[in-house]
RNA sequence: GCCGCCGUAGCUCAGUGGUAGAGCGCAUCCUUGGUAAGGCUGAGGUCGGCAGUUCAAUCCUGCCCGGCGGCACCA
């Protein structure tokens, strides 16, 4: 028996499929319906770490599938190339960060290609190719035009450690996503991307995205925050400050509460606050007090609500004689709504808190059910629930959702304010002072501002002898890359030096797969026949930042004429991280996993130092990182086990969107796996006569087995339950192996022949190359990668004869055989007329029989 | 605090309103010309806890406990 050789092989079918080109994707015109796979493309680290053989993998088995299937699949890669780790290699090693990043993609595709995914090479691009990022910069050019690019003054979130402005998506608990500097605030100019235009729009498409994680989907609703309420102004009760003539406008989602109006109040960097500030010292004092505090989670979670009454005060709407003080307070943030709010302490906690500690007064406005107008009170927590409104005037008696309505009709009739909707989304900042990125594509000129670079001298290419050595914007310092003359007047004029965020680059990629060398960015054509993409397959980590810039950026392309889909991607798949055990020493020092050598003890286990025998602890299974030295290099594994048991081992241990732990008993049982099934098809004749196995038990389970298996699989693949699937395959081996080739009767040997014939097929999405051999040692035509997918007859996935339990009182007490579908009546004379049943029911009076078709007997008796 | 996911064998996980499963690990034995290997057999589970619905609950419902993730001074 020759023992399977996945070296010899894995490269061996690899190289068959790339001299047949058996994943090219066929053009529109090939009249098949389409199928578009997708995984996140990869950073070019030079590395391949198994995240991304999970990820691949895992898009590599419904490619295949659908392939199998009679889909015209369209299954691509590239890289996402452009960002700061290149310059960071540059700075600390002096290499060019072009040359790292093409020699580590280099790499990368290398390894890649190694794990035998079905991949349309001929489409690969990176994002810093010239003809890519020229194309960004044309459709950049043209969002312009429409309105939906624009440059402003702002305050920006400036990370001081990788000196570049943060999208507000990327600043979590106050530090930089990639960082983790604490961010700073800083005044800058710099361009947006007006993706508020599109909040709305981008919240109701949510609805639409049945095949997404539900997860991601209230991620993106919560990160959009669209609430409904009313802006309206306060008149100044004495002579308005400067510029604050029209009053002072607050944003609300509780107008109901009004008459429970206490006081107003303002952030500290209102700009009526820095007026105040300009001529009250200790208001100046108390603002700069509130910027002292911290922007980290923990830091706003204590923070204790601070105030300073600034003398100041404003009429009620509904009542000019009702003064209320206006407080500059540390709670209300600036960059939300107007920046000022009323407040009504009791039925907002925050307001309640500040009113408490100044001794504001807390009028209640909403009675919850039950409660009596003339004893409720509100003590230390606000009340938040339902209820109807009372102590409102024309508002009393109404429920929240009425009372609403109503003071927003009176506000607007009095033309104090209009009711508005407030979105938590900010516009995209997407410049980045960076050198490694797409340039944004103007100049700046003395006589004519912000000019546009003319489409036909795009690309805006960098330069290829910029300094990284130090920090900062590589391309600001330049020596003469950002001289140049104006489009416009042909006077002087200087380029700009900011660069696109990476995440530009990365929202759009998928549009120019369909095309990658299309003259314009996007092939409308093409795009129109392959886009949405139909499984898009990545990490979770990104539901809030790429997957909302792509669903906004695909849709204001589409509205510039470039493509019809709206939606990218129309299924997505979340995939959990691959993880892996920690080690470390006694002193603390973290422990490669070849270092450390583990015995089992009964059911505990012990660790050690391999060469020193110095005891070792075993801790948390965590994410694979350097930094806790837990990571298993994919080449090594490909090495001792092939790509195939890497590749089923890391679909196989759990379901796709939970983490997945990686053990190299687990890998070593994926490998026996891939063994057994080549024992299998190695054992069995090359051919077999055709034989009637009508007669043949051993044959009938067989065949049986492998019709459910088909099913199994079937189902498995199409709701992403590949780990079950995998079970299934496992438990079908054994089956195959209870009925042996040798000494097979000739209908066991042609059912087995039929079953593997169908086996192969089957685990051809898993372990591609196997599959090959096995489907050639069966003689099966062609490659397997061409073969269809295998039908099932469902009358095969049922057996003819059922094994009934039958339970007395809800416990088991013996069972009887039944043909399948056999008629309640029918089944309970058989259980009836059981000996052995009926022994177990002398004495009791039979109450009632239940018979469950082709399932269970349970009888009643007392 | 709010929302979501998870809890089944020592470990990682399938599964189903009706007989509790796989891989790994563990134990016994066989093989020693598949050998830094292969095979047979086996032990091991109050299906997180309590209650309800049901003839029947690991599965449905409610409450509780434990773990993980997301959001959170957003008016």
């Amino acid at each position: 028996m020759a023992r399977y050789n996945p070296k010899e092989t894995e490269p061996k079918w690899r190289n068959a499929w790339a001299e047949a080109d058996v994943f090219r994707a066929e053009p529109p015109s090939s009249g098949r319906p389409k199928y578009y796979a997708l995984e996140m493309f990869p950073y070019p680290s030079g590395r391949l770490h198994m995240g991304h053989v999970r990820n691949y993998a895992l898009g590599d088995v419904k490619a295949r599938y659908m392939k199998a299937k009679g889909f015209n699949v369209l299954h691509p890669m590239g890289w996402d190339a452009f960002g700061l780790p290149a310059e960071n290699a540059a700075m600390e090693r002096g290499v060019d960060p072009r040359a790292w990043t093409y020699d580590n993609i280099a790499k990368m595709r290398t390894e890649l290609k190694q794990l035998g995914l079905s991949i349309d090479w001929s489409r690969e691009f990176a994002t810093c190719d010239e003809a890519y990022y020229g194309q960004q910069q044309a459709w950049f050019l043209d969002l312009w035009k429409r309105g939906l690019v624009y440059r402003r003054e702002g305050v920006v979130n400036w990370d001081p450690v990788d000196q570049t402005v943060l999208a507000n998506e990327q600043v979590v608990d106050g530090r930089g996503w990639r960082s983790g500097a604490v961010v700073e605030k800083r005044k800058l100019n710099q361009w947006f991307l007006r993706i508020t235009d599109y909040a709305d729009d981008l919240l109701e498409g949510l609805k639409t995205l049945d095949r997404w994680p539900d997860k991601v989907r209230t991620m993106q609703e919560n990160w959009i925050g669209r609430s409904k309420g009313l802006r309206f102004s306060f008149p100044f009760s004495d002579p308005a400050p400067a510029g604050f003539e029209g009053g002072l406008e607050v944003y609300t989602t509780r107008p109901d509460t009004l008459f429970g109006a206490s006081f107003a109040g303002i952030a500290p960097d209102h700009p009526l606050a820095e007026q105040i500030a300009a001529a009250d010292p200790k208001a100046a004092a108390f603002i700069a007090e509130c910027r002292r505090g911290g922007a980290s989670e923990a830091e706003i979670e204590t923070a204790e609500k601070i105030g300073y009454d600034t003398g100041l005060t404003v009429a009620h709407p509904f009542d000019p004689d009702w003064k209320l003080p206006v407080w500059i307070a540390n709670f209300i943030l600036m960059d939300y709504g107007t920046g000022a709010i009323f407040a009504c302490p009791a039925h907002d906690q925050r307001d309640l808190d500040f009113a408490r500690k100044y001794g504001l007064p807390v009028t209640p406005v909403v009675l919850p059910p039950g409660e009596d107008a003339s004893s409720f009170q509100v003590g230390a927590e606000a009340y938040v629930g339902p209820g109807r409104i009372f102590n409102s005037r024309f508002l009393d008696g109404l429920d929240i959702e009425a009372a609403k309505a109503e003071a927003i009709s009176r506000i607007e009739a009095q033309g104090a304010g209009k009711g508005a909707t407030v979105f938590r989304l900010r516009d995209w900042g997407v410049a980045r002072q960076r050198g490694w990125g797409c340039p944004i594509p103007v100049v700046h000129c003395e006589t004519c501002g912000v000019v546009a670079v003319p489409k036909d001298q795009l690309p805006v290419a960098l330069p290829l002898d910029l300094d990284f050595s130090k920090p900062g914007n590589a391309l600001d310092r330049h020596p003469t890359w950002k001289t140049t003359t104006c489009p416009t007047c042909a006077g002087p004029a200087r380029r700009e030096t900011d660069t696109l965020d990476t995440f530009v680059d990365s929202s759009w990629y998928f549009a120019r797969f369909t095309d990658p060398t299309s003259p314009e960015p996007i092939n409308r054509e093409a795009a129109d026949y392959w886009m949405p993409v139909d499984q898009y397959v990545g990490g979770v980590e990104h539901a809030v930042l790429h997957l909302l810039y792509s669903r906004f950026i695909t849709r204001a392309l589409s509205d510039a004429g470039m493509l019809s889909a709206k939606e990218p991607f129309i299924g997505l798949f979340t995939q959990g991280m691959v993880t892996h055990e920690t080690y470390r020493r006694q002193s603390g020092e973290w422990l490669e996993p070849g270092e450390v050598e583990i015995t089992a003890e009964g059911n505990s286990r012990r660790a050690v130092i391999v060469e020193t025998g110095e005891p070792v602890m075993i801790g948390d299974v965590e994410k694979m990182s350097k930094s806790k030295k837990n990571t298993v290099a994919p080449e090594e594994i490909f090495d001792v086990y092939g790509v195939d048991a890497a590749r089923l081992f890391v679909l196989s241990d759990s379901p796709p969107e939970r983490d997945t732990q990686w053990t190299t008993g687990g890998v070593a049982g994926a490998w026996r796996f891939v063994n057994r099934v080549w024992d299998e098809f190695d054992s069995q004749p090359a051919t077999v006569a055709a034989a009637d196995i009508a007669g043949d038990e051993a044959a009938k389970a067989v065949q049986r087995a492998v019709h459910r298996l088909i099913k199994a699989m079937t189902e498995a693949i199409e709701t992403f339950r590949f780990n079950s699937g995998i079970a299934r395959l496992y438990e079908f081996l054994n089956t195959l192996k209870e009925h042996k080739a040798e000494g097979a009767s000739p209908a066991l040997l042609a059912a087995r022949a039929e079953a593997l014939s169908a086996f192969a097929r089957l685990i051809s999405p898993f372990t591609p190359h196997l599959a090959e051999e096995c489907w050639a040692r069966v003689g099966g035509s062609g490659m397997v990668v061409h073969a269809p997918w295998p039908d099932f007859d469902v009358a095969l996935t049922e057996d003819a004869v059922r094994i009934l339990p039958v339970q007395v009182n809800g416990k088991r007490r013996g069972e009887i055989s039944a043909p399948a579908g056999a008629e309640p009546a029918d089944v309970e004379k058989l259980v009836l007329d059981d000996p052995e049943i009926t022994r177990r029911l002398e004495g009791l009076t039979i109450r009632k029989v239940i018979v469950v078709k082709d399932r269970i007997v349970n009888i009643v008796a007392a």
